[in-house]
DNA sequence: CGTAAAATTGATCTGCTTCAACAAAGGTGG
DNA sequence: CCACCTTTGTTGAAGCAGATCAATTTTACG
């Protein structure tokens, strides 16, 4: 990446703001000016149905861009909250047109968006399709190839500020059931998640287990990117 | 919307295509320098399981782009096929990058993108959280919605290729079930669908049964596009 | 008019939900 | 540093939405 693009970035994010763990960041209905950009922390995106039922459609790490489309958008279509503590940056309309007149930029933020659809499109095929013990597995796959591209994973061992309700209204469980699923994936000495902690001792037994393959998250692309 | 980008648009579909029903367009795991833009018909991405189960995760009518990110791209993450007839367009990579310098271009590329990721956010809801009958409800408003701002109701009523196996895989349901959620639809004088033609006597009704709400479409911001 | 695709029906089964109570952790203020 | 309280996780029991299996009817279409 060009010095003057890198520049640019540690512009961008320079006022940083800390928010508390499980509040809004910003509510479906409501238009916005900036893009979210999560610095540290766990994020997602979520929406409500009447009656209460919520659907996390995305969460969102360090590293993740957020949505770029601002620029066209006149109401958001759905929520954005914290999981855990967070460090974020709102980045004006104005700065995310500047980045995209960078070529080296531009690119990156079309891996993101690229990245993010596809990401999608295999949740749906998860939530659509896969039994519940295998869904929940898919889930932490993920987590352990983005959080391992992103370094914070030793030893199959990470952090993940997720609660078990959190995973049920990712994976369209209740909670009870998503609770049982992982006493299961213990007890097949799969995965351990004990109090935010998420231990997984054989990866590729984990993967094999629910089907995952990473191509979706397009990790070839990203070294032409970073 | 500028003549010299009309003129550039209608060279682009210059070479039109017809691919007849149920054949698939490409595979996930391909490569691609194209760009498909499907300009009569019906078609949709799916992704499938080892085990054979299918999941559609969006459907292609005619009017809606296809992925404009295939130059950062290597490998397809799903498959797209026909569902009914089609007049296809490929257009090559070159070609698309030509249309983002237009700035009238690149903003209705950018619309459509934003459109698709809310689509797939409004999906994950639907397969994730909203009890069958009102799952299958709910598509049939977008499609109700989608279509007539393409121009192709009369009255509540328009044709759509799927078949009963189709809207299965699309809400995550066994075709039993879907068949049985019809009827119950057809009682409720809601919906009736007998052999692609789908007629829908009190919209309103119906919209207000499965709780739609056409915010995720941002038909609002299509009119600055288009 | 015959055949293949799609829709429909019935019967049975089960994966997951719901409800409700209880246990364990962890954070907090005294 | 302990007692309390809140959040999170765990367990059991009962019920049901939706799956599966398998046959039959209807429709489309060559």
């Amino acid at each position: 990446m060009p010095d003057a693009d890198r520049r640019l970035l540690d512009e961008i994010i320079l006022p940083i703001r800390d928010v508390t763990a499980r509040r809004d960041l910003i509510r479906e209905g409501q238009s916005s000016d900036n893009v979210r950009l999560i610095i540290q922390g766990l994020a997602c995106r979520y929406k409500n149905l009447p009656n209460g039922r919520r659907q996390i459609v995305a969460y969102l790490i360090p590293g993740d861009f957020c949505d770029l489309h601002v620029h066209v958008l006149k109401a958001m279509d759905h929520s954005i909250a914290t999981v855990s503590a967070c460090k974020v940056v709102d980045i004006p309309r104005y700065r995310i047109a500047e980045m995209t007149e960078r070529p080296a930029l531009a690119r990156a933020l079309w891996w993101a968006t690229l990245v993010d659809e596809g990401t999608m499109r295999e949740w749906l095929l998860n939530v659509g399709q896969r039994p519940a013990v295998e869904r929940i597995a898919h889930l932490f796959c993920e987590f352990h190839v983005k959080l391992q591209a992103a370094g914070v994973v030793t030893n199959g061992t990470f952090s993940l500020a997720l609660n078990q309700e959190d995973i049920a209204d990712t994976t369209g469980l209740s909670m009870v059931h998503v609770n049982r699923c992982l006493q299961q994936l213990r007890e097949l000495g799969l995965l351990k998640m004990r109090y935010k902690i998420v231990e997984i001792g054989d990866t590729v037994a984990l993967m094999r287990f629910c089907g995952f393959n990473s191509n979706y998250l397009h990790l070839d692309a990203l070294e032409s990117v970073a």
